[in-house]
DNA sequence: CCATATACTATACATATGTATAGCTTTCGG
DNA sequence: CCGAAAGCTATACATATGTATAGTATATGG
């Protein structure tokens, strides 16, 4: 990272002090206030140095609009994670460091994009594995490969099907021989794909 | 602590997602323009309402004043987390504001306690949804349930099975009609309980 | 010696933003 | 049937706040 200056550096703890004890970010006047300074300006040149030496990131407009960048944040990421394990070949000790293979996490187990969940109801998708009550995690995007499971909004209602494509629109598989197949018409049709289905939660 | 009405709770949401994305606090008119209010009034009430049920702090005049109390804090704040949207009646628009009925994160899904997650290796629990591939989340405990499923450390190898108590020790059954019950002599058997299995991951 | 960066002052402006006043409708317990 | 609370609309206002223009002074490296 690129040096700073002395009075850079107390600017640059002030902000994060702030942070601390506010939880949110200083004007630039009670920047300006707590250093002295008679013009709000003299503020404005120090962050622009500080964004600029890659520090800090600023939102144009907004008010307390400056943020610190990740690794300056204190105690950030105070672990949601959980720890997983591979096979123990002697027994115990389970849950020792060295058998960590890696960590379940709502940020990186199912990649990137914009998620979102969908409470399941029904056994619809039960030979897929998506039992009643699990949720299913979407992530948003009008794109679904051919005969993957993604979540639809048709006439009205949420669902969670293979998505096989026709010449016309989509046939809808349930997971579940009780059920038939549904035949989209986008015509006439109320049809709206939410995503595809990246993953599945179950809490017992 | 007071109880909120369903319109309080999907804004102290919305603020509570706002801050984990943003790590500020949201503006009473991003509140309302999410909503859809058309007054920030509606919004002033709402957060006036949250304030007296103790559920957040306002520093009255200072832009972006809002603050999550403690609670909220530690158990949302640096978590990632995805948001759970319910049956939208409507059909669109998904993923609004109105819909997101919580959130789904590794420090609350699954309850608390030691928790860790293990792959699953083969097709024995695939009648209960349980496949090749899938995250177990265990958590850690020498305590399971009758005919709970659970993992166990059994011989130098990790299983995922249907834990029946007998009365000398346990029969392992597992969710597949092909592959046979386990019967544990705890005397001859090199046996160790894990935990109870609290929930299912499952990255598509 | 000159360009550049640092480090400010003074003033001004536009808008971002919290808050108030005055209503309206709906729901719900007594 | 009434009153209170929830849940809004419409409008307005004051100020909190980011940002710009213009300028001063000092240091520093090329």
């Amino acid at each position: 990272m690129e040096i700073l200056t002395p009075k850079q550096k107390q600017i640059l703890d002030y902000i994060s002090r702030y942070f601390l004890k506010n939880r949110m970010a200083p004007t630039v006047r009670e920047i300006a206030d707590s250093f002295g300074f008679r013009s709000p300006k003299a503020v404005s040149d120090h962050l622009e140095a500080l964004e600029r030496k890659g520090y800090l990131t600023r939102t144009t407009g907004i008010a307390r609009g400056i943020r610190l960048v990740e690794e300056l944040q204190e105690s950030r990421d105070r672990d949601s994670s959980i720890p997983i394990v591979g096979d123990v070949a002697a027994g115990l000790p389970i849950l020792a460091i060295e058998n960590v293979l890696g960590t379940l996490s709502m940020d990186s187990t199912f990649g990137a994009g914009e998620l979102f969940a969908v409470r399941v109801r029904g056994d619809s998708m039960i030979d897929h594995g998506i039992y009643d009550g699990d949720f299913v995690v979407v992530r948003r995007s009008p794109h679904v490969d051919n005969n993957a499971i993604a979540v639809a909004y048709v006439n009205g209602e949420s669902t969670v099907k293979v998505f096989h494509k026709t010449e016309c629109g989509y046939t809808l598989i349930p997971g579940n021989s009780k059920y038939p197949p549904i035949e989209i018409n986008p015509e006439t049709d109320e049809f709206s794909v939410a995503g595809p289905v990246v993953g599945v939660v179950r809490a017992m």
